[in-house]
DNA sequence: CTGAAAGCGCTTACAG
DNA sequence: CTGAAAGCGCTTACAG
């Protein structure tokens, strides 16, 4: 920190110069193979060690990947959703040499300052969004500001990069295999936000698929969460407590089953028996539960991994060209799902 | 990106020089009031962002703290524990604008190279230290290079302040429980990875515990494992594997519990019929598993707040009085621990 | 109250 | 192959 020692004082105590200096530390084959060994060597001596920020600053790159997240930190961080993702992102970041910048909001219900404080500090080179509301205008401004960006989830807008998953398929399958499996007839729904494209659109294919049995979903059968644990844990509730309750409920994600499972205890119910759950994500929880959950599973490892290495296909293809706004602009990656069978359904599987 | 607009340009339009239109937009109290609405006016007009590396480079500073875990990526982000830390310090950091940098290491196996990437690029004002082993060197070079640096877990060395947990006495409760109120005379270990003071530590209560009552640990009855589901379950494994199988097993933290559990329902087995277990941590699958865990209670967010509050302070402090060796340095902070009794222990009680 | 200058530590053309 | 210079965009003394 204090009296840091610096190029410059390598460079004399070299007897070069600084520019000489800086070459030979960066392997510049131009420099003499005599001075760079010299220099190297007082370098190593000296301690030296190159100050980033000043290079940073030189290159105007931060060598920082923004991921903007527009929830709380303590969302973000009991989620298990997004521990996938950030490992995936991070795997690759790791490869690169690059560093992870997680933005959060102070309060759930202050999404603006997530991207605020990337937007404020340009300390980014890129920017991956995720978890944002279809309806999330913040979200477009990076593109506009000739960020690149690459955002998690369904954004069809034009001239947008976007790795997703397959949620209609998805819901689509899981709806079907308790139409087609259990044979049920009525299905409740606890879904996620419906402002987030990955809640409506797995609504709109277990609505597709109830279509395709000529089935219906009662208004009072569906119930909107947000994905945490609590909302599942009251809409079960809500469920139970209608004078008919359902016997089959298509639930969002997996979190969200989780609390389901506990309301359904606490009423001296369970699953599959009284009634019969499959989920969304396939997280680790999902093993865990009692019963296991039958779960459609996304690759959400994959979705970081896969966001991370397309921006930095931009970053390092946009230096090579000199060009920015070339190469995967305006694409849109979609994943498959699977649906896992354990035991929330009734299936007597096995637990995989 | 490209053509930024810059204060100069700010500084041209609004006839002013770059120094005024610097104190301008800094709310300098110096400068007249007419000519600061001017430059901002013209600062919005033209969208001016100030350009925060360079700010960084001139002030010498990066607004960004380091915590570095000398794991995986898929270590740190499969392991609800430090979820809870992260959560910790980034509510801390959020408040001060600051930035969080986690660092981890490529392979399990090169645990240097996770303090590498901050000691390389000095890319970070502090450092947090997570989940290192006491044996572990690199850590204090850290300290040693004069960067504030506070430890989470138990670093008894001079001169390094560190925030932790009292181990000894949750192990020791824990144990008590066990001989106590279950009255079992016989206690199995599957214990973290022994060259880490937590796992060591928690070791050494159970052991007192154990002595205290007259009672040995067999060396049959403890397996070393690296506070992975995997671990729990081989160990259990091994354990029931034995001729005479024990019947109650303290287990050094929740993920190795449920892999425990696993081990167990394989085998036909259950707990707490068959095995009673307490375990340790309280992270938010101990309430999940069937049965939930008995398990001490360990303040994992607040590890992280308080690391990062130390950190903060000692980083404002350093400011205030210009000095680098003050305030809290060598100072060790212990939270206490709390038996949390749910059912793996064989106690009937309620779910909390 | 404001302008001109120096400087943070590096890298990169440009001469030689 | 090497040195001297310019410059990345800002902030901070220092004159005036």
């Amino acid at each position: 920190m204090k009296g840091r020692t610096t190029l410059k004082d390598v460079a004399k105590i070299a007897g070069v110069s600084i520019g000489t200096a800086s070459m030979a530390i960066n392997h510049n084959p131009l420099v003499n193979e005599e001075t760079r060994k010299k220099v190297l060597e007082i370098a190593a001596e000296l301690e030296y060690v190159p100050n980033e920020i000043a290079r940073r600053f030189q290159a105007q790159r931060t060598n920082t990947i923004a991921v903007v997240i527009p929830h709380t930190a303590s969302h973000v961080f009991s989620h298990p959703y997004f521990n996938g993702i950030f490992l995936g992102i991070t795997e690759v970041l790791e490869k690169y040499g690059m560093t992870l910048n997680i933005s959060t909001s102070p309060a759930e219900t202050d999404e603006q300052s997530a991207y605020q404080k990337i937007l404020q500090n340009r300390a980014a080179d890129g920017v991956i969004v995720a978890s944002a509301a279809a309806t999330d205008k913040n979200a477009f401004r990076f593109a506009q500001l000739g960020y690149p960006v690459v955002f998690i989830g369904d954004f069809l807008e034009e001239g947008i990069t976007s790795v997703g998953v397959d949620d209609y398929a998805g819901a689509f399958e899981a709806t079907e295999h308790l139409i087609k499996v259990h044979g049920f007839s009525r299905l409740a729904h606890i879904s996620g936000p419906l402002e987030h494209s990955s809640a409506r659109t797995r609504l709109d294919g277990l609505l597709e698929a109830l279509q395709a049995h000529q089935l219906e979903l009662l208004p009072s059968d569906l119930y909107e969460g947000d994905y945490s644990q609590e909302a599942g844990y009251v809409g079960m509730k809500r469920l139970i407590a209608l004078d008919d309750p359902p016997r089959a409920v298509f639930i969002g994600n997996d979190l969200m089953s989780v609390g389901a499972l506990q309301a359904l205890g606490e009423a001296g119910l369970s699953a599959p028996k009284d009634v019969a759950i499959v989920s969304f994500d396939d997280v680790h929880l999902a093993q865990l539960t009692s019963p296991p959950l039958t779960t459609v599973r996304q690759p959400i490892k994959e979705l970081g991994h896969s966001a991370a290495e397309i921006l930095m296909e931009r970053l390092t293809g946009d230096v090579d060209t000199g060009s920015w706004q070339r190469t995967t602009d305006g694409q849109h990656h979609k994943f498959e799902t699977k649906l896992v069978v354990r035991r929330s359904c009734g299936c007597t599987g096995g637990d995989s």
